[in-house]
DNA sequence: CTCCAGGGATGAT
DNA sequence: ATCATCCATGGA
């Protein structure tokens, strides 16, 4: 049993597992119990340095059949030094995360974002792993993607097993094609089940290779991604941020179209998909993904009351009260032109 | 561009 | 125990 410690200045653990990037990680003991790729991990944060417990044995038969894991965990997986190198580059530890908030624009809503997510990084994940996890979260919430992707590790992944504790790696494209639709169905997926296993077939018989798309360009990476069953724009650009490390990806779920509305366009009636495209675009810059995910976190977690996400949009509009006095706007409506 | 089916957990009454 | 709500994609 190795105890490697990484040092890990400007890096928040928790909160970057929790940002709703990632679905499988689960409190246990001090830390958090997972796997990065193929390599069953525990990690616990101390300060600024990072520990972690691999499983002794860590080469499985898994990680020889899938070059992208093989890659990730490296040919030494149970090596002290090869697990400081897995965990630097998975939770991108080598991001100028400093120089990454001084891009951010200089308005009150992304201060605000950016001085409560201090350490939130935006990790690498490997390439299928999470296409295939942002596949099964369409219209569906954080806690119940945690549930499917539990589900899918347990009952296709292979065990990992670290001291008392039990893990299950994300099973491989090979291995979900070969399942069924119905047997994904009993992993609470519904309708995603089917778009799941066709992705999974495409990338099992290398019509589609993953690993060479990281050389495509944005635009070109985006149209691939989005010719895939079950992805579209908001798939596309998660998978573009959160796997191929493209930092401008902005994806637009509902929680960050509420944010853009009202925060940025409060004096607006109606703003269509396009036009938040084309601002946050503008707006946001080179690393607009980091962006995103700083507003995405601190509005689920700490933004309650600022942007009133328990109540229903529409809802809000009938209502007469006074607006919040948190509420503060850069009123880009006028800087960009919008009407 | 707009409208809407789809389905399973979760929260409100 | 019911009822409304949350959600992205894909097709009309």
């Amino acid at each position: 049993m190795k105890l490697p410690e990484i040092p890990a200045p400007n890096f928040d653990l928790a909160m970057t597992l929790d940002s709703g990037q990632v679905f499988h990680w689960e409190k246990a003991g001090n830390g958090f119990l997972g796997a990065i790729g193929d390599q069953p991990i525990y990690l616990e944060q101390r300060g600024e340095v990072l520990r972690a417990k691999v499983a002794s044995a860590s080469l499985r038969a898994e990680a020889l059949c899938e070059p992208e894991a093989s890659r990730c965990v490296g040919e030494h997986g149970h090596d002290a030094r090869a697990t400081k190198l897995l965990l630097r580059n998975y939770f991108a530890l080598d991001h100028p995360l400093a120089e990454i908030c001084a891009s951010f624009p200089d308005d009150p809503v992304m201060n605000a974002a950016r001085s409560y997510c201090r350490g939130l990084r935006i990790i690498r994940q490997p390439s299928w792993e999470c296409l295939a996890t942002f596949i099964t979260s369409s219209m569906k919430q954080v806690a119940h993607i945690r549930q499917i992707s539990k589900a899918l590790r347990q009952r296709f992944g292979s065990e990992g097993k670290i001291a008392n504790y039990v893990t299950h790696t994300f099973p491989s494209a090979r291995r979900i094609a070969q399942s069924s639709e119905k047997r994904l169905r009993e992993c609470a997926l519904g309708y995603r089940a089917r778009n799941l296993l066709a992705t999974a077939q495409l990338v099992r018989s290398g019509e589609v290779d993953l690993v060479s798309w990281s050389a495509l360009s944005d635009v070109e990476l985006r149209t691939r991604l989005c010719a895939l069953p079950g992805v579209g724009p908001k798939v596309a650009n998660c998978v573009m941020l959160f796997a191929y490390e493209r930092l401008r990806a902005f994806p637009i779920d509902v929680w960050i179209e509420r944010i853009l509305k009202r925060q940025y366009f409060p004096t607006k009636r109606k703003m269509t998909a396009g036009q938040l495209r084309r601002f946050s675009e503008i707006y946001f810059g080179d690393h607009g993904g980091y962006a995103q995910q700083y507003l995405f976190h601190h509005a689920r977690v700490a933004g309650k009351r600022a942007i009133e996400v328990n109540r229903p949009y529409l809802s809000r509009n009938r209502d007469k009260a006074p607006s919040p006095p948190k509420r503060v706007s850069p009123h880009c409506d006028k800087a960009f032109g919008m009407r």
